[in-house]
DNA sequence: GCCAACGTTGGC
DNA sequence: GCCAACGTTGGC
C-alpha cells in the first residue's frame, strides 16, 4: 500500500463535489501528465489513502482524505472532442491516458496550507513544496503522511 | 493578471 | 537527438 496525494483545482473539482457524489465515489479524469499517468497505472492500488489537494486557488493545501476506490481503467474524455482534456491522438485501441476512482474519507478539520507544509524541513522533500513543480499526483510516504496528519489538530505554525 | 518553471512538440 | 517555440501549471 502506497500513500498518494493529488490536486484539483476547487472551482473545477473539488472535495465538496467528490463529498457529494453518490456513493461519494467518483472518477479522477483528465490526468494528462506522463509522470502522473505512470504512477496511476503502475502503483496505484484500491485502499490506498490520498490527500486531496486544492490548487491555483486562494488558499491552496490539502483538504481532505480519500482513498482509491478502482485502479487505473482508460479515462474516456481522451477520446471526446467536447472535453476539455481531449486527445486526438489518444486511440481508443491503445489508450493513452488512464483514470482512477477515489472514494471520499473525510475532509480535515482545517486546510492544511501549502505555505504551512512549506514551513516544516521534515516536508522539504517532497514534490509539493519544491520550487516548480507541477505534478498532479504524488507519492507521499508514511513518515510524511502521519506528520501531516499531526498537523491538523496543531496550531497552524503559520 | 502576472510570470517562472516545466513538459511537449516539431523542425532540422 | 537537439533545442527553440509554445502551451500549461499554479503560486502569488
Amino acid at each position: 500500500m502506497r500513500h498518494w496525494l493529488m490536486k484539483s483545482e476547487p472551482d473545477v473539482y473539488g472535495i465538496d463535489h467528490l463529498a457529494a457524489q453518490s456513493g461519494k465515489t467518483d472518477h479522477w479524469d483528465g490526468v494528462r501528465n506522463y509522470q502522473a499517468r505512470n504512477m496511476m497505472r503502475d502503483e496505484m492500488q484500491p485502499g490506498d489513502p490520498v490527500f486531496f489537494y486544492h490548487s491555483n486557488c486562494a488558499e491552496p493545501g490539502i483538504v481532505g482524505i480519500m482513498e482509491i476506490a478502482r485502479g487505473a481503467y482508460p479515462d474516456p474524455t481522451a477520446f471526446d472532442p467536447e472535453a476539455r482534456y481531449y486527445d486526438p491522438k489518444s486511440d481508443p485501441d491503445n489508450p493513452r491516458w488512464v483514470m482512477v476512482d477515489v472514494r471520499f474519507k473525510r475532509k480535515l478539520d482545517r486546510t492544511i496550507t501549502l505555505s504551512e507544509l512549506k514551513a516544516q524541513p521534515v516536508l522539504a522533500e517532497m514534490p509539493l513544496v519544491r520550487k516548480g513543480n507541477r505534478l498532479s499526483i504524488m507519492p507521499v510516504t508514511p513518515d510524511q503522511w502521519e506528520f501531516i496528519l499531526g498537523l491538523e489538530h496543531a496550531p497552524p505554525a503559520l
